[in-house]
DNA sequence: ATCCTAGCTTGGACTTTGTCTAAGTCAACA
DNA sequence: TGTTGACTTAGACAAAGTCCAAGCTAGGAT
């Protein structure tokens, strides 16, 4: 996650505290964070920090491909910061955990031309859903 | 639509004046109206119905099966009446505008046993994205 | 045909999630 | 060390959705 951080500032990022502390709290697998779940979690490391800047910041992060915006059920969007490895998303359908998960060949493939009603595609998401082991 | 109203008439639906105007907005093809949308083209046909009947009576009609909700950007929730024949969605990344796209082959087929997570898969979501040919 | 009542509808208050702004603060370069 | 534009803050605001108490009505019962 350092890594991010530098590769952050070669890009004219301003190095702040609460940037830092932001990018620490999205350090992980499986991570797909809620903005308040965030704030929360950088509230304890450094108790000033506002929930705009967390927004703020989070917003930064997906513009610049270091995070991807999930939404997978008309909520909170989540936040993964799994950005540099193309993955899919497996949900259970009960208690709502999240899995990155990663299927067999191109999605993109499955869309026949006839069903692309001239759009110029261009990427696929998929949310698999299901029961986890824990609820079932 | 006048089957749907049948069908869910025969299954205790109470038949209101509200519900068959709900019924009515939301017939067609690639139909994907928000809550508000459906709420304003409701009030054209029946000016006195409430936001809180239209959230109502679509939330029962997803549960009944009858209406699928998708949450493409994590803005308002759509709804969408095509929910008896399989599909999925493409969506205009520029405009907005919401297709209805059949791939080929079974999506959770693509999910290998050793990326489930001992979750027992029952279903995906796939989002094509791209520029319609408005815009590009 | 009329009555009854469970179920439906209403308006408004409330909650959640997210955005915006003006004023103050500070990281990084000179 | 000083300067400055970028960053942060608190709080007001907005959009989307939920909840509730009070009133209304569809449709079976009489």
């Amino acid at each position: 996650m350092s890594d991010l951080l530098e590769r952050l500032r070669e890009r004219g990022w301003r190095l702040t505290a609460q940037r830092r502390v932001v990018a620490e709290v999205l350090d992980g697998d499986h991570v797909h964070l809620t903005a308040d779940e965030v704030h929360a979690r950088a509230v304890s490391r450094l108790p000033e920090i506002s929930r705009a800047t967390v927004y703020n910041t989070l917003g930064e992060l997906v513009v610049l491909g270091e995070v991807l915006e999930v939404s997978t059920d008309g909520r909170a969007k989540r936040y993964d910061p799994n950005a540099h490895h193309s993955h899919q998303h497996l949900i259970c359908s009960h208690c709502g955990t999240i899995r990155d998960v990663h299927p067999a060949g191109d999605p993109l493939a499955a869309l026949p031309a006839d069903e692309r009603f001239g759009f110029a595609v261009s990427g696929a998401e998929i949310t698999y859903r299901g029961l986890c082991p824990d609820c079932h």
